[in-house]
DNA sequence: CCGCCGCCTTGATCCAGATCAAGGACACGG
DNA sequence: CCGTGTCCTTGATCTGGATCAAGGCGGCGG
């Protein structure tokens, strides 16, 4: 009975997965090959999935919840490189690199449900697959990227900019006439992680922001009034 | 005559860039097809290569000389993310983002001559060659780690570990008793940049060093004492 | 209903590193 | 030999954001 619950935990978990971008390209046989060296995981909130310097054989997609991926110093300072939604895949260029160790530790923030997927099918089947592995080159590309543009607000933006453009890359919901709202969907001191600010600075920038008439803010959502405006400082 | 030296230029340098580990496992005819494709580049110094945003439809192999890659900002402040010296390549990794431009401007930092190599012909040859797909991939992946490493030194190491670590990634020499000689074999102001510190504040800091008695510099030697020391603060 | 706890805000103060300002040390072309 | 430019150092001052400290405000278990 339980198993069964299981089972088909699994299978409608892999269904979410056989959709993912990823894993497009795979034929029926080969998915199934995946799929069935594939793990379902649950998570409770606070929970620590791996940690930076795990030894990594698999990686993760993500299915409900929502899961956190960090650098941690010795001093214990944390710095959130990236929050991940469900529907999305984190580690899977872990597999190429000469360490096969996680870079980052993964805690879930919420509860959560993942697909752990080993690497060795995978890869064995990207093999004959160039589509998938084109697939690939181009996720871990993206992943590239956005570590440049982060890198890139790090040291030539200020903490005002960074949480601007973070508004802007967030939007949830856009009105017609320059205006938009952005729910801030973590909590206030996981945001100032992301942002590399501490939480007294992310509620003091915000309190700037509605001072100057620029947003306005009500509980975890935040109303932009001119977007225009608001992209100016980006 | 003119066209000769440049026709066996091209040619001395095929066979530096044939020997790179991207292209290890092209056979011959394969081989021919990229180097037929590509052109050989010569750079003076200062001159600019590519600026970010173009669009890239081309990657590069460094022969001689060194070449910049940094982020720009719009006050004209720089960050620069690399200094890339010969036998290495860059710009592999744009032909798989959706925008194919570069994010990054290439700068020659000293008299250079490269290999612009077509991505073309090469992501082609890569569909039916999964050996060098794997090989890009590692490559890429490389790259993503290494920006997530510097992502980690900026956010929780200060300006005076981001030196150390420094000097301990560039050790050009190390002798049998715990000691090392680094080279700076670059303008203080870009070492500086690639730290993202100001050259004054790297110059305190190499000086807080030598009072302290860890290292002692000597134009562009700097002598580590005991590297053990030095590995502490790391 | 109260007391406690996590999360956030606000104010006061501090500090690492930036910025501003002033030379010093070479290398060069004339 | 003397400018003039580039690169680097050193000192004085400034400042963005961190840190320290003190509540405020739900929410939840008892």
């Amino acid at each position: 009975m339980l198993e069964s619950v299981l089972m088909s935990a699994h299978t409608d978990i892999c269904e979410a997965v056989r959709r993912h971008y990823l894993f497009a390209s795979f034929d029926e046989g080969d998915f199934d090959r995946i799929a069935s060296a594939a793990k379902v995981r649950s998570l409770t909130k606070g929970e620590v999935l791996f940690h930076r310097g795990d030894v990594a054989d698999s990686f993760y997609f993500l299915d409900r919840g929502l899961v956190e991926l960090s650098l941690i110093a010795s001093t214990g300072e944390k710095k959130t490189l990236e929050v991940v939604g469900p529907g999305r895949t984190f580690g899977e260029a872990i597999a190429f690199m000469r360490e096969h160790k996680f870079p980052v530790t993964a805690e879930a923030l919420q509860d959560s449900v993942l697909c752990q997927i080993p690497n060795q099918p995978y890869v064995e089947l990207l093999q004959s697959n160039s589509d998938a592995m084109m697939r690939l080159l181009a996720d871990i590309s993206r992943h590239l990227h956005a570590r440049v543009r982060e890198i890139e607000h790090l040291t030539i933006q200020n903490a005002r900019s960074r949480l601007i453009s973070y508004l802007l890359d967030h939007i949830s919901e856009t009105t017609d006439n320059d205006e938009a709202t952005v729910k801030l969907s973590m909590p206030r001191h996981v945001i100032a992680s992301r942002l590399s600010m501490q939480p007294e600075t992310l509620s003091r920038l915000l309190r700037n922001l509605t001072d100057e008439g620029l947003v306005s803010i009500e509980d975890r959502i935040v109303f932009i009034h001119r977007l225009s405006d608001l992209r100016l400082y980006d």
